[in-house]
RNA sequence: GCGCCAGUAGCUCAGUAGGAUAGAGCAUCGGCCUUCUAAGCCGACGGUCGGGGGUUCGAAUCCUCCCUGGCGCACCA
């Protein structure tokens, strides 16, 4: 059982005994300091009151009850004004290593999603051109985060929502179109809205090869291939970076098709039905101010065209009729204005709550400190597949998720390729890749891996033994509480502590040179240090390297 | 003008529903390889947590007012 678990029950059968309430404010938690002890609780300090005594003596009471009544406590004490600091027994921890033997890939993972039904959709770029880094941050979020709803038992689905229905798709088969006829030596000047990327010259010339009567069409009929052809071609290159990043989405869903099927007017009836939606300056209105946001949205334009916040109400709607319990949005920070009005008509569908929308802030592109311009629609731009091929997935995803999302992310190609500790991804993979290499050397002189056996784990006695196994049972907390949180980063911030636990114990200690009974008792928890880097690395899809 | 996010060591950042003397890495300085990967380890230096006020036993964390930076405020998507 993990610590804080342990030591959480222990202190509420005492609590319950004196016939006290249980403090929700309870924090329970390896203290800061080591020399505090091994888990400390504020529990005295917020008892204090309900018991009518001062924090020390009642901190002092449960001391003594805690230490008295269970054989894995070796020592309580009060420090400060009223913490209660608790020393476990060595044995105490290494049940860990039991635990890590049977649970194997499997350690970390827990059922408190209890089923939950989570959608996660990421990346949802309109197909109008290559994915450039920042749409990178966003799939490595998403990804992640789908890793760990999945091993803290949510039924998780990814999703992938394509705008091929809007404008944006129309601007780019008529940005193909014109450059096709430029090529052809038309003299027409760029349109305002306009994709000048060099990947337009090519899309232009490709459709020229397979339709070579496209000069002679209707302009509309043109456009239209275009449209079509370039999306198609687009689409098919996001998916194939993506896949090079190790990002899979299950579900690919069409903003057209909710258009196609009514879903959209489906939406719009149950809207004016329940009063939240209004006819006024020829336009329809959805009553967002109702739920907090500061103006009404139009809905359908005075033109009869929808907006694009109306075909996304009627995809939300969807999401929710297809049974999901939460929905989680990934959507770049510049859309922050969005999310009002996104929550308002969630709540109008009756699910306030069911949709939380995690804003990654943008990315800041430097090459040896100096920064590289990006912009979609300039054409100069760095893309996904660009900066994936020169650093590689592993070190890419690591440092998107070496951040939380709120932050703005500085990703700097030279200090990303860099193995260094700048670079902690090759830290951590060191880790992992150490003990590998020992594994490998000791089995060359015949040593067989064993499982944990009392007479072994005796020969665990050092300070870095205890070092290693607490940081051990601190993995499903930190796994857990990233699910919670939605925060992947939390992961790669225990990860790094962890691989800094173990360079420290194989810098200290020889392993293969210790007598027999010892080496063995340190192969099974080197080995259990390597499968726990494993485990947290597969949630930041990262590869655990047997050697480097 | 309104709103969102950020401001923590020289630099890049952690700090999980308020908890103890605010933590890492990099950089700087000083140590550690005749033995398992030195892509490593140990030590030193380094801070009025942007600023003022408030809430309480206790604030980087909560409230409020300012300052700075980024972003958003469409019948665009």
């Amino acid at each position: 059982m993990r610590a804080e678990t342990h030591l959480e029950e222990a202190l509420k059968r005492v609590v319950a005994e004196k016939g006290w309430q249980w403090p929700e404010k309870a924090v329970i938690e390896p203290p800061k300091d080591r020399k505090f002890g091994d888990m400390s609780a504020n529990v005295a300090m917020l008892l204090a009151g309900q018991a009518r005594k001062n924090p020390r003596e009642l901190a002092q009471e449960l001391a003594e009850a805690v230490e008295a009544g269970d054989p894995d406590i070796v020592r309580a004490e009060v420090a400060g004004p009223g913490f209660l600091n608790v020393h476990y027994s060595l044995d105490f921890w290494k049940k860990t290593i039991r635990l890590i033997e049977e649970q194997a890939e499997r350690f970390g993972f827990s059922d408190m999603g209890k089923g939950r039904k989570v959608q996660v959709e990421y990346v949802s770029a309109n197909p109008t051109g290559p994915l450039h880094i920042g749409h990178g941050r966003g799939a490595a979020l998403g990804d992640s985060l789908a890793r760990i709803l999945r091993s803290t038992g949510h039924d998780v689905e990814t999703e992938y929502y394509v705008n091929d229905a809007g404008r944006q798709m129309k601007i780019l088969g008529n940005s193909i179109w014109v450059r096709l006829l430029q090529d052809q030596g038309r003299d027409i000047p760029d349109p305002d809205d306009f994709y000048k990327g060099e990947y337009i010259k090519d899309l232009s010339r490709e459709v020229l090869e397979l339709h070579p009567g496209i000069l002679d069409m209707a302009e509309s009929e043109a456009v239209d291939i275009c449209r079509q052809y370039g999306m198609g071609k687009i689409l098919e290159g996001i998916k194939t970076d993506l896949e090079q990043f190790g990002v899979e989405h299950q579900v690919w869903f069409s903003e057209k098709s909710l258009v196609q099927n009514g879903k959209v007017e489906e939406t719009f009836e149950s809207l004016k039905k329940a009063g939240l939606a209004y006819d006024k300056d020829g336009a329809l209105w959805f009553r967002s101010t109702d739920f907090g946001d500061d103006k009404d949205r139009v809905l359908r334009k005075s033109s009869g065209d929808i907006t694009y916040f109306a075909s996304d109400i009627a995809y939300h709607h969807d999401k929710f009729k297809r049974g999901f319990d939460l929905v989680v949005d990934i959507w770049g920070a510049d859309h922050h204005g969005y999310v009002p009005r996104m929550q308002a008509a969630c709540e109008a569908l009756g699910r306030k709550g069911g949709l939380q929308v995690i804003l990654v802030q943008l990315v800041n592109l430097l090459r040896g400190g100096e920064q590289v311009a990006m912009s979609t629609r300039g054409g100069q731009f760095e893309t996904l597949k660009d900066v994936v091929d020169e650093v590689g997935p592993d070190a890419a995803r690591f440092i998107f998720l070496s951040r939380k999302s709120d932050s703005k992310l500085d990703f700097d190609l030279e200090l990303v390729k860099q193995r260094t500790m700048d670079n902690p991804v090759y830290y951590v993979q060191y880790a992992h890749a150490r003990i590998c290499s020992l594994m490998h050397k000791a089995g060359e002189e015949g040593f067989k891996l064993e499982r944990s056996a009392p007479e072994l784990l005796e020969m665990l006695d050092t300070e870095e033994d205890r070092e290693l196994l607490m940081a051990l049972d601190r993995f499903p907390d930190s796994v857990e509480a990233s699910a919670r949180t939605l925060s992947p980063h939390l992961i790669s911030f225990y990860l790094q502590e962890l691989a800094s636990k173990l360079h420290k114990y194989y810098t200290t200690h020889h392993v293969l040179s210790a007598e027999p009974l010892r080496c063995k008792a340190r192969m099974i928890l080197l080995g259990c240090v390597a499968r726990v880097v494993g485990n947290g690395l597969s949630l930041l899809g990262v590869d655990a390297p047997e050697r480097m």
